[in-house]
RNA sequence: GGGCGAUUAGUUCAGUUGGCUAGAACACCUGCCUUACAAGCAGGGGGUCGUAGGUUCAAGUCCUACAUCGCCCA
């Protein structure tokens, strides 16, 4: 007799599937085929020290669909990536050594990036394995491994050859602290206190015109007052000329109608950028550049004396010497939305510097457009992609004075100053060392200058299709795989990793890079704050909650909420995920006891309890379905749990184990088949959210009856394999109801579910509306000895065309 | 200020094109050692569906306004 160990293995078991799925290669691409492919492009993770919950909550979710299409019968392409290069990486590196990049040489620094970057990415395989992920790892990659730098630079060299970038020397959204460019995407607002003061002007009539300013050490760079044109105050005051205390400059006073003359005087000063409206001013009324903070934060020769004091200081000691000169006239706190850069949370200047940008601006409608031929769940997310391009207003800024990403295929002639691009065959370039290998194509010079700056890190990690299709490789597998079927991400990065990812592809073929993208929410604290690194609110990390509650829980957590929708974590959440791979063991092991002598063959007769259960499963297998092909894990992890729980566990191997032990030789038979069948069933519904547990269910059972080498590549139950039976679930649902007011009444009287009934008088309902087997079933479920008319009850129950009276047996 | 979403039982959430007495899980209460499972089983209590209007024979569901919370943007 074939029968499972008494406890469930856990944690081990897990980890002996995770290694037999690896060691027989069950999830590996199988390249082209006969089978669909079915190709998803997860985004590689960033390699910046530690992977939390939230993380696995969005993972989770898309691995639990690759598994179901895999049973679906497609060959599943399902990748992994590390983005190691970059700032992020940089900045770990830099703490961890306690070391600046700028203090060591070039190379060095690299080495010590991929060192450190191939321990992370050590570390995220390992999680992502425990979670029982099903990738292929054959396929792994890092953006800054040989084929994703050829890559990305063929992408530059693309986009260069198509105008889709430009070299020019326009304002630059810069960070200081970071001392690199960064593109709008990687900036955000945040309130900072700081304090307005109110400074004096001279007009050139000698009249006074107070001007407030939080930043008052831009005064050296400042090219220009501006008033509301229909601000009576100012109107006669257009066009004449005004100087700032202490700096020797005259600007003109001009009218913009994006002035807000209730603010301060009214009367607002334009530099060498403050904010992005100085910018825009820069360019619509053709200002002056006037810059007066360097790259490195400080302040230059314009500032006079105050030159080489770093930004907070200057603004203190103009503060001080305009304080000292009598021409402040008033000072209060502020609280004010600051631009910041996202990685460090410091305050982003603007620089002019010669910069490569992708262009964006020229082509947002389209953009646009393109959000329609891309498939959103849950749709209203393409909204927030909509809104994000509309409101652009920079072109995409891919140079970064950092050392650990992508070189640039690039050098300027030395002669006439054209940049040239490397050949694509030479890929990848790395500009420092080698050289473009032809003279110049604009004026034959032989002589270049190799550009310094690296891609910004976004430019390779948008590029994941074309890595994963090995576009323009010896062994390109484009035509298989994409446009990519899923795209699987959580909403946070819409505007950047989405978004950038549909202008590349858009750019280099003119389609969408995917076919569906699945947007995931975010995991919250108990405060209901997301959970992020930043805030240190990331609780335990993920590699203790699978060791302490495996792997399987953890994942039914990931999948019980409705997609896109943000979802708390609490442990006593992954409570329910053991309690139910608890019941499935004991149910299994069960089911399996009550199947000895099965052979496997469909026969025997089966009764209305045993068409009810299959009809059941049938309907469930199609919910379950419908739930998983709009991405909907959640609702369709509770049809088949509700299915599991109460229509088997509760009622129908209650119902069927009597008729197993008592029944005639083809009765039995009959209901084996059933409970084979909807087991085998059931486990298969679960396996994409519970693949451990099934597995070892299946390989210690149903592998002397079934072919598939893991339950993983068995056939998807759908509802169209099983034979229906009309009317079945009606009749199923008289019985439930028969044996639930006899459970009522021996609950009422408090008496054991056990205690047997001496008589039972239901008015010859029974006799006329169960076959003669379902009879013999409930009768042995409720213990009843006796059917016979009873004068004086121990208890009455049932209502409307249902009434019993009862009188109980002796224990 | 703009975009998107949420608001249903003590808690976390279902409730699909409007249609039986609004469901589940957890928690709570009452029982039950019943030869798979006490991490279980049977039963029970608990909701003016954020507020105010409107459409309709009929509104948790559709429309309008408002409130509160969250995410994103300016």
């Amino acid at each position: 007799m074939k029968e499972l160990p008494k406890y469930y293995g856990g944690l081990d078991s897990e980890k002996k599937w995770q290694r037999f799925w690896e060691e027989e290669n069950i999830f590996s691409y199988e390249g082209k085929g006969d089978k669909p492919v079915y190709s998803v492009d997860t985004p590689p993770p960033t390699v910046s020290g530690q992977l939390h919950i939230g993380h696995v909550f969005s993972y989770t979710q898309a691995e639990i669909m690759t598994r179901y299409k895999r049973m679906r019968g497609y060959n599943v392409f399902y990748p992994f990536g590390f983005d190691d290069n970059g700032l992020p990486t940089e900045r770990l590196v830099e703490k961890k050594l306690k070391k600046n990049a700028s203090s060591m040489d070039r190379e060095e620094f690299i080495s010590h990036c991929l060192e450190v970057s191939a321990e992370v990415e050590a570390e995220f395989k390992a999680l992502w394995q425990s979670l029982g992920f099903s990738a292929d790892w054959n396929q792994l990659y890092s953006t800054i491994d040989e084929r994703s730098r050829r890559i990305s630079q063929r992408s530059f060299i693309d986009l260069f050859e198509k105008g889709y970038v430009v070299h020019k020397a326009t304002p630059a959204l810069y960070c200081p602290h970071c001392r690199t460019t960064v593109a709008q995407a990687e900036t955000e607002d945040k309130e900072f206190d700081s304090e307005f003061v109110d400074i004096a002007f001279t007009l050139e009539n000698g009249e006074e015109l107070i001007i407030s300013t939080t930043r008052p050490e831009l005064l050296p760079a400042l090219t220009a007052v501006f008033v509301h044109p229909e601000d009576p105050r100012y109107k006669k005051a257009h066009g004449m000329t005004v100087r700032p205390p202490l700096f020797d400059i005259d600007v003109t006073i001009r009218p913009d109608d994006k002035v807000d003359p209730e603010k301060g005087s009214g009367a607002v000063m334009c530099c060498t950028f403050g904010d992005s409206t100085d910018v825009e001013w820069y360019h619509t009324h053709n200002l002056e550049l006037r810059q007066a903070i360097d790259e490195n934060g400080r302040m230059n020769t314009l500032a006079g004396p105050y030159e080489g004091m770093k930004i907070k200081e200057a603004r203190k000691a103009i503060i001080n010497d305009l304080e000292e000169g009598g021409f402040v006239r008033g000072k209060r706190h502020v609280t004010h939305p600051v631009n910041t850069h996202d990685r460090c949370g410091r305050e982003m200047e603007f620089i002019v510097k010669k910069q490569w940008f992708i262009k964006i601006l020229e082509h947002k409608e389209e953009l646009i457009r393109l959000a329609d031929s891309i498939k959103w769940y849950p749709e209203f997310m393409k909204e927030r992609y909509i809104h994000w391009v509309s409101n652009l207003k920079w072109d995409w800024g891919i140079s970064r004075q950092r050392y650990f990403g992508v070189p640039f295929p690039l050098w300027y002639c030395d002669d006439c100053g054209e940049p040239v691009v490397a050949d694509k065959s030479s890929l990848p370039v790395n500009p420092l060392k080698d050289g473009p290998g032809k003279p110049c194509p604009s004026c034959g010079g032989t002589s270049f200058v190799p550009e310094r700056d690296v891609l910004d890190t976004w430019a390779t990690s948008s590029v994941t299709p074309q890595i994963n299709g090995k576009w323009g490789e010896k062994d390109d597998r484009m035509k298989e795989i994409f446009p990519m079927d899923l795209r699987p991400q959580a909403h946070d990065i819409i505007r950047t990793w989405a978004f950038y990812t549909i202008v590349k592809s858009y750019y280099h073929h003119g389609v969408p890079p995917w076919k569906n993208i699945m947007i995931s929410g975010h995991s919250l604290d108990p405060q209901r704050k997301k959970i992020s690194k930043s805030k240190g609110n990331a609780g335990q990390t993920p590699q203790a909650l699978v060791a302490q509650h495996s792997a399987d829980p953890v994942r039914y957590w990931t999948a019980g909420s409705r997609l896109g929708m943000d979802t708390f974590f609490s442990e006593d959440v992954l409570k329910d995920g053991r309690k139910l791979v608890t019941k499935l063991w004991n149910a299994s092991k069960f089911a399996i006891m009550n199947l000895e002598g099965y052979s496997g063959e469909k026969g025997g007769s089966l009764n209305s309890v045993d068409r009810w259960i299959l009809e059941s499963f049938r309907s469930t297998a199609g919910t379950a379905t419908e739930y998983l092909e709009r991405y909907e894990y959640g609702l369709a992890l509770q049809s088949i749990e509700t299915f599991f729980w109460k229509d088997l566990c509760d009622n129908y191997i209650e119902l069927v184990k009597g008729k197993i032990k008592e029944g005639t030789r083809e009765e039995k038979k009959g209901s084996q088949w059933a409970l084979f069948t909807v087991l085998y069933g059931v486990l298969r519904l679960f396996a994409p959210f519970l693949p451990h547990i099934t597995e070892e269910i299946y390989q210690l059972y149903f592998t002397d009856f079934l072919p598939e080498k893991s339950i993983h590549l068995a056939p998807w139950p759908l509802p169209e394999n099983y034979q229906a039976f009309d009317g079945a679930a009606e009749e199923g649902e008289k019985v439930l109801r028969y044996v639930e007011f006899i459970r009522k009444a021996k609950s009422e009287h408090k008496l054991s579910l056990a205690h047997p009934i001496a008589l039972l008088d239901d008015e010859g309902y029974a006799k006329k509306e169960f076959e003669e087997g379902v009879l013999r079933q409930i009768d042995s479920l409720l213990k009843v000895e006796k059917r016979a008319p009873v004068k004086e009850p121990d208890a009455r129950c049932g209502e409307g065309d249902l009434l019993m009276a009862i009188k109980w047996g002796e224990r």
